[in-house]
DNA sequence: TTGTAGGCGTTATCAT
DNA sequence: ATGATAACGCCTACAA
C-alpha cells in the first residue's frame, strides 16, 4: 500500500518552472511574482501535493516534534484521569507552537533506555517531557547523561534536572492543617510509598503541620503502600483495627479515598462523623461521591503546558539553566471532612 | 542548543573505510569481514554514534511512526481511565513491533482537518488510528478521500472504514436482560446521545431486550444526554421526579452510574432496595463504591492493540480490504443491581 | 569484501 | 524574479 508520492519535482515540471520556485511559493517568499505563485498554487492543488516533512526536517535540521516518556502508562496506576489531562495540556501548547508529539509508553527500564536513546539520539525528537513518579527514575539518569533538552514532570533532587510538579509538601501541609483546625487530633496518612517523591513531599507537609501545631508524631499513622496490590480499602480496613485508631485520614490520591470510605463506612462506622477522610487530585467523581470529598486540584492541565513551555525554552536558548516551577494546587473543601 | 550531529561518515573516516561499509555493519549484512564489522562496531561506540532517523526514513520510504488522532482529548469527557487504558494497548502493540506513536489531540474540527492532512500527506505516518465517539466523525470523511490507512476506534456506518470496538448493541442487552431477570419493569437508561455512536447502539440494545421479554417501551424511561454540561446526577434527578419512577437504572458510564447514585440517596432512597443501579466501563473505583457497582468491562487494552493489529495488515497488505471487529466485553454484577 | 555514485524530497546559496 | 547546484544523512545498486 505505499503510495506514490507527489514531489515538489512533480510541481515544477507541471508548471514549468525550476524546483527553487515552487519551494519559494510554499515557504510565501517575498520576492516571488504573483503570477508564478498563482499558477504553481494552482497545479499544487491540482495534484494534492503536500510537502514531504520528512525531507524538510533532514534539511532544516528541525523536526517540531518532541518526545513524551510515561514510564509504565500501561500500569494500574495510569488509569487516571489526571493522566488524559497531563496529556490535553502538553498537547494544546504543543500545536500552539507547531509541534507534534511523540508518545512513548514503555514499561521495563531497558525498553526506556532503549527509547531514550532513539529521542535523544535518533534526531526525530528536539526535546522530551519525562513523566517521572519514582524518586530515582533510572530514564533520568539516563537523559541527564546525554546533554539533550528535557523536563521532568516530578519533583526531582536532582540538581540537573528541569521539572514542573506541583508543591506538594504544601498539599500535605494544608490538607494538615485543615484537619487540624476541625479539631482532628489523631490524623492517618494513607498511601505512602517512600519510593516516589510525590508522596513523600506530602507526607512530609503533613509531618510539618502537627509539628507547627503541637501534634505529636505517631509512624503507626502513617500507612505505607508496598505492593503495587495495595488499595485504599485493605489499608483502610488494618488501619481500623489498629491501637489508635484516627478520627482523620488523608489518602494520596481521591480514588484512595473512596476505598477507605468504603472500608469505615464497611466497619459501621461514618464519614465523617466518625472519621473524616480527604484526597487529593480532585477527579471528576470527587464532588459526586457520597458525601462529597475534600480534595485537592492539582491543574494537571497546566503542569503540561507549562512542561511544554519549559521545554521550549531550553530548546531555543543558547545558554544552559537549570529550571523548576510550582503549579499551584487549589484546596477543595466537601463534607467529607467537615463534621454536619 | 542544536548540537552537532556525528554522522556516518565520521565514523568511516576515522575507521578508514567507506560510509557504505559502515551503512552495511549498521545493516549486519551478511557479506563484511569480521576485522572490519568490529573494528566499525569500536569506533560507533567510541563516538557515541546513531543512525538519523530522519534521513534514514526519507531513503528508505518508511517511517515506522503511526499517528493516533484523539479528537477533543483535553475535554471533559476523555477524562476518563479508559483511555490511558487504551492507549497503552496500542503503545505495547507498537513497541513490539517497532512503531512509534504520533499523538495528535485536536479541540476544533479545523484542527482536525490540518492534522489528518499533515499526518495523512507528510510522509511522517504510515497509518492512523483515530478515536471517533461521535456518529458522523468529520475527520472520519476526511480520512476516506486520502485513501490513507487508518483504524477507527468505534464503530462507524460508513462502508469505507476500518473499525475495532465493543459490540454495545450487545451490553445494552445483556445489562437490559440482568435487570429483567432480577424482576425489574420499569429500567431507565440514563445518558442516551443520539450524535454518539456508542450510546445509540447501547440503547437499542436495551430497547430489543425490554421486546423480546415482553415490557413496553417508555420514551420517558429513556433520558437523553444533551448537553456537555449534563451528568448523571442532575439528569437521575430529574427522573425521580417524573412520573413513572423506574426501579432499575442503567448508566452509559461508570460515572455516572456513581453520580446517579448520589441522587438517589441523597433523595432517600437506597440502592439498590430501592432503585437498581449498573454503569459501564468497570473503572477500578467500581468495586469499592458504596454499594459496589454493577458494570461491563469493556477491555480497552485490547481495544488498542487490535487497532494497532488492524492497521498495520492495512498498512503491509497490497490488496484493498474492509475490516471490522468486536472485543467481547464482560458482565460484571455486583452489589449495586442486586436486591440484598 | 569493499568502494563509488546516485538518489530520497526539500531548502539555501549563489548566480543570473 | 527565477534557476542551478550543493547540501541534509543515509541506503543501495553496480563496480571492482
Amino acid at each position: 500500500m505505499k503510495t506514490l508520492r507527489v514531489t515538489i519535482n512533480d510541481i515544477a515540471k507541471k508548471a514549468k518552472v525550476s524546483a527553487s520556485t515552487v519551494s519559494r511559493v510554499i515557504a510565501d517568499h517575498p520576492r516571488i511574482s504573483v503570477a508564478t505563485k498563482e499558477k504553481v498554487h494552482r497545479i499544487m492543488k491540482e495534484l494534492n501535493y503536500h510537502p514531504n516533512i520528512i525531507a524538510r526536517s533532514l534539511v532544516n535540521r528541525s523536526t517540531k516534534i518532541i518526545g513524551v516518556i510515561v514510564p509504565g502508562m500501561a500500569e494500574q496506576s495510569f488509569q487516571h484521569p489526571f493522566f488524559p489531562e497531563l496529556l490535553g495540556g502538553i498537547g494544546s501548547m504543543a500545536y500552539e507552537m507547531g509541534y507534534k508529539i511523540l508518545l512513548s509508553n514503555v514499561s521495563t527500564v531497558e525498553e526506556e533506555k532503549q527509547t531514550v536513546k532513539e529521542f535523544a539520539f535518533g534526531g526525530i525528537t528536539e526535546g522530551v517531557i519525562l513523566v517521572a513518579s519514582r524518586a530515582q527514575d533510572p530514564t533520568v539518569n539516563e537523559l541527564i547523561k546525554t546533554d539533550f533538552p528535557f523536563v521532568v514532570i516530578g519533583r526531582s533532587e536532582n540538581p540537573y534536572v528541569n521539572w514542573v510538579d506541583n508543591d506538594n509538601f504544601v498539599i500535605g501541609y494544608q490538607l494538615a492543617e485543615h484537619f487540624i483546625k476541625q479539631g482532628h487530633r489523631k490524623i492517618a496518612f494513607l498511601g505512602f510509598s517512600p519510593g516516589y517523591m510525590v508522596t513523600t513531599d506530602r507526607v512530609n507537609g503533613y509531618k510539618k503541620a502537627l509539628q507547627d501545631y503541637g501534634l505529636p508524631l505517631e509512624d503507626e499513622l502513617i500507612v505505607e503502600n508496598k505492593f503495587d496490590s495495595d488499595n485504599g480499602y485493605d489499608l483502610m480496613k488494618r488501619l481500623l483495627v489498629r491501637e489508635i485508631v484516627p478520627t482523620g485520614v488523608i489518602t494520596c490520591d481521591d480514588l484512595w479515598a473512596f476505598e477507605a470510605i468504603k472500608a469505615i463506612t464497611d466497619r459501621g462506622l461514618r464519614v465523617p462523623n466518625d472519621i473524616a477522610v480527604a484526597g487529593i487530585n480532585d477527579v471528576p467523581l470527587a464532588k459526586f461521591y457520597n458525601p462529597p470529598i475534600t480534595s485537592v486540584k492539582i491543574n494537571a492541565f497546566s503542569l503540561g503546558t507549562k512542561a511544554f513551555e519549559m521545554l521550549q525554552t531550553i530548546i531555543n536558548s543558547e545558554i544552559k539553566s537549570y529550571n523548576r516551577s510550582f503549579i499551584p494546587a487549589e484546596l477543595i473543601i466537601r463534607d467529607s471532612s467537615v463534621k454536619s
